[in-house]
RNA sequence: GCGCGAUUAGCUCAGUGGUAGAGCGUCACAUUGACAUUGUGAAGGCCGGAGGUCCGAUCCCUCCAUCGCGCACCA
């Protein structure tokens, strides 16, 4: 044996010769006999890594008692499953992109556009995926490869479709306008649980309103720290045993507000409380999630009156147009003017924040997809609520430590109906299109074929805003590199006919992404633009000032124009070539490349708009994507859609985890052989986002529970206590360590002195000493070697002997810690056994014998040292597997210690 | 406001109804030994405070303090 044990040479080699003998696969090993074919199963997925960057400690953690587990259940003979994978993030990888993005090339995402950001996107993940596959088995972990999953790969996509299908169908999944948590930096809704609250001072305003009919004061002062929200006030609550006010419930006032007249309803809500402020709050429901639910309890309306990036939108000359903060300082002024204002005094408030982008939540009612938590459903007509706490309390799962289980209940006691889309642009699409005509969704529709229909690039005229008809003018630089940008995106659609009008702008840009794709576009002249007539060529000013009157009127179907041409004309000529094209392309994908008149009136139509509403403009080379199904719209017969372009909630494709990691929906083998999962192991962090989730999902799609038991671990803390992070520059980098101590010592540091739900305090001086423990280990094991007698070796008498009773009762001391999840405690025992039992004792003491005996005396000890040795390696194994099997491949040539019999 | 956790040697933490243990650190001695370091030994703790239950409490109960965390509220 080497005099020294080189770490990162043997952790490379005896990983790849484990991966290699495919022991990581059950069914392998079934094959070759190691596992029984009739073996219990012992299954657990890892929690997915988020492609957002590197393997940390907390990963590092996580994989060490992951891989204790499968390892001892492995060894036990188990038939033992340990799932990889990663989690796209969604918004967690997307702002992360974005962020890298405008730091080094100035430009956000809207700049690159969905398609181009979306690339990178992938290509970020790609890469970020490809480390961490790196990383995780560099700490040795026994994962099953062959595998391998991603929340966000074609498997998972079926997985994610199929359970918004099913939860849609038992109404679970409603498109509902509601209050949703805005996060205005990130322009996108986020999920209760996404908000992290920050405490600030801010001055709490106690102030009435003026009445209307005689400029009197509201008889009820209110207290309130968002003076720019009454605006959107619909009443005033107070509550029910309320003497101050009591005269006043039921009755309604027209207010003033700031020059804004408001109509206010004094309701009695038992969630008032009589003690906060003046007891009566001014409910606005538009912009507060309490006071949301307040309003539906009383069937009262809701006004919005801020926007989506957070500005005011109420008619008031004063505040109109100025964001929140601004607006309520000028109300503040407002009032004091006009003496409503009581009291002003300083509090402190926790303000809602998004977690990924650190901006500022903003309450707003906006139409998105969820799940709702109190709703009956299915045979059992039980709400998700009740099935998520059924699972724990009555359907087996065990939380470790119990505690936790208080946690959990009490999470669910306070759940909400689950916002699941999000206006991020990485993550499954939501799996809905809505008819273009009538807008009535349809879940999963099929689609068959799409048609992009776009604009040409720009010409001078387009420039100079110079009225185009049927005057053949050709595209400019801009346009053409317009053009050629659109080409790149439309590259890969699979686009099989190109049909254009026959004006040179459009034949030009038909032809270049044409030779993109290498298709040679049709051209047809009832796809031109209007004919403008006398207004052909002439400026927007000069039309204004010629034909003052019908240029008023000039979206009008039936307007003259240039009394050539009426758009109704126009529209039914492009109606009559689209229709024709769809019958002649069926199935097929199709570019119609047209003009921005055309794209209106064609779109209108399709849309089916009332006469005389016109769509938004189209930029130039930009093109809009319309999808055909096989299966006519049920409410209009129609067959175009498009897809809702949200995305949903990261945690939507997580919560299935256990079961589309097994190739659920399909009725597979591993689905049936490993669901549920023996044990669900992750940090005690994400409980709610994603332990509740799973359960969740479960309960609806498996019928049942996602696992029999979870594992909570804890944080993994600086030797102070402090949480790990760039900006503290007190990150120990489980990679390095594992370089420099090896994976095994990192492995050890992180089990002893941590237990379930109790972080753990890391410092490199505890992972340095584990690597001394190797070297312990390595020296036992080269010291037992060096006293190999010659020869042939008689049969061991080492059975029976103190030492080998010993061994089995620190054996059986270890199974039961294992058994209970007690790892630091078994891997303490093991320490301290192998260390200062066997090393400092055994060993010690038998020197002599083996220095001085006879023969028959020697081969004797070193047959039981032997026995010793190759049973502790056993039970380190689980703990630290390459130091293990290194040893044992020198004692046990051809025999594997990973499939060992524990 | 509700709840949870922690408080044990200088540091990091185990632990048990019968008046305490590990690792690291410190000190002394030994050792070129199988040991890129190891061995032997030592010092060091009214087990956060106050009550209670018990023959006996670090452990069980109650209250308090400090630190940390979660949830809710936040008009």
């Amino acid at each position: 044996m080497e005099p020294r044990y080189d770490v990162n040479e043997v952790e490379a080699r005896i990983y790849k010769m484990w991966e290699d003998a495919g022991w990581f696969d059950p069914e392998k090993c079934i094959e070759k006999g190691v596992t029984a074919p009739d073996a219990e199963p012992f299954s657990i997925v890892l929690p997915p890594p988020n492609v957002t960057g590197t393997l940390h400690m907390g990963h590092a953690a996580m994989l060490a008692v992951e891989d204790i587990m499968v390892r001892f259940a492995r060894m036990n003979g188990k038939r033992t499953l340990w799932i990889p994978g990663t989690d796209h993030a969604a918004i967690a990888t997307q702002s992360k992109v974005e962020k890298d993005i405008v730091k080094a090339e100035g430009k956000n995402r809207h700049d690159l556009g969905r398609e181009e950001f979306l690339k990178r996107v992938r290509a970020f993940a790609q890469e970020s995926h490809d480390t961490i596959v790196r990383q995780v088995k560099r700490m040795g972990a026994s994962l099953d490869w062959s595998r391998e999953a991603y929340t966000l790969d074609d498997k998972r996509e079926v997985a994610v479709r199929t359970a918004f299908k099913t939860m849609y169908d038992l109404g679970l999944i409603y498109r509902g306008h509601r209050v949703v948590n805005w996060d205005v930096k990130g322009q996108t809704t986020i999920s209760d649980d996404e908000i992290v609250y920050e405490e600030r001072k801010t001055k709490l305003y106690t102030f009435r309103y003026g009445l209307l009919a005689d400029g009197s004061k509201f008889p009820i002062p209110i207290a309130t720290t968002r003076l720019e929200t009454k605006f959107g006030d619909t009443a005033v609550a107070v509550h029910p045993s309320d003497e101050r006010y009591k005269q006043y419930v039921g009755k309604t006032f027209d207010v003033d507000y700031c020059g804004t007249p408001i109509t206010v309803k004094v309701i009695a809500d038992e969630s008032v409380e009589k003690d906060f402020g003046t007891g009566a709050l001014g409910v606005t429901p538009a912009h507060s999630m309490i006071d949301w639910e307040i309003a539906q309890r009383h069937e009262l309306p809701f006004k919005t009156i801020i926007d989506e990036f957070g500005k005011m939108t109420v008619e008031n000359p004063l505040v109109h147009g100025k964001k929140t903060a601004e607006a309520r300082a000028i109300a503040a002024d407002a009032l004091r003017a006009a003496g409503l204002i009581e009291k002003e005094e300083e509090i402190m408030q926790n303000v809602a924040t998004a977690e990924r982008t650190g901006g500022i939540i903003e309450p707003l009612p906006k139409l998105q997809w969820f799940i709702a938590v109190n709703k009956p459903f299915g045979e059992k007509q039980k709400t998700l609520k009740e099935l998520m706490k059924s699972g724990v309390t009555e359907g087996g799962i065990k939380i470790l430590p119990e505690r936790f289980e208080r946690v959990y209940f009490n999470w669910i006691d306070n759940l909400r109906d689950w916002c699941i889309s999000r206006q991020i642009w990485f993550g499954h699409q939501v799996p809905v299109w809505y008819c273009l005509h009538c807008q009535t969704p349809q879940i999963n529709a099929s689609i068959t074929n799409h048609w992009y229909v776009m604009r040409h690039g720009q010409t001078d005229w387009n420039k100079e805003e110079r009225y185009m008809g049927h005057r053949e003018i050709p595209i400019n630089e801009t346009g053409h590199a317009q053009v050629v940008t659109a080409a790149e995106k439309l590259s890969d659609k699979g686009i099989d006919v190109i049909i254009s009008s026959d004006l040179l702008r459009c034949k030009e840009t038909a032809e270049i992404v044409g030779k993109k794709i290498g298709i040679a576009p049709i051209f047809d002249e009832r796809l031109r633009e209007i004919d403008e007539g006398a207004w052909e060529g002439l400026l927007k000013s000069e039309v204004i000032e010629k034909y003052p009157d019908t240029w008023k009127t000039r979206t009008d179907l039936d307007n003259e124009r240039g009394g050539a041409e009426t758009w109704r004309d126009v529209s039914k000529r492009v109606h009559e070539a689209f229709n024709e094209y769809r019958q002649k392309y069926k199935g097929k994908n199709v570019l119609l490349v047209t003009h921005g008149g055309s794209i209106g009136t064609l779109e209108a139509g399709l849309r089916g708009f009332p006469e005389g509403k016109i769509p938004p403009g189209k930029d130039h080379a930009s093109f809009m994507e319309i999808e055909i199904a096989e299966d006519k719209c049920p409410q209009c017969g129609h067959d175009l859609y498009e897809q809702d372009p949200d995305t949903l909630d990261t945690w939507f494709s997580s919560g299935l985890w256990p079961f589309s990691t097994l190739g659920w929906p399909k009725k597979t083998k591993d689905l049936e052989t490993y669901f549920p999962n023996s044990v669900l192991e992750t940090g005690y962090d994400i409980i709610f986002f994603w332990v509740a989730r799973m359960i969740l999902m479960s309960e609806v799609l498996m019928g049942g529970i996602p696992f029999r038991r979870v594992y909570l671990h804890g944080l993994v803390r600086d030797d102070k206590g402090r949480k790990m992070s760039k900006s503290l520059g007190n990150i120990i980098d489980p990679l390095t360590m594992a370089d420099k101590y090896g994976a095994d010592a990192t492995r050890l540091s992180l089990i002893i002195g941590s237990s379930a739900g109790n972080d753990l305090k890391l410092s490199e001086d505890r992972i340095r000493g584990y690597r001394n423990f190797s070297t312990k280990l390595w020296n036992i094991a080269r010291f037992i070697q060096m006293n190999k007698p010659e020869g042939e070796l008689g049969a061991s008498t080492a059975d029976g002997h103190v030492y080998i009773k010993e061994l089995n009762d620190v054996k059986n001391a270890v199974t039961a810690h294992i058994e209970n999840f007690e790892f630091h405690l078994a891997g303490e025992k093991l320490y301290h056994y192998v260390w200062h039992r066997l090393a400092d004792e055994i060993i010690e003491q038998e020197k002599t014998v083996l220095r001085d005996g006879t023969p028959e005396e020697k081969a004797e000890r070193y047959a039981l040292l032997t026995s010793l040795l190759l049973g502790s390696l056993k039970m380190l194994h689980p703990f630290m597997p390459f130091i293990t099997e290194e040893i044992w491949q020198i004692f046990r040539p051809g025999t594997m210690l990973m499939v060992e019999r524990w």
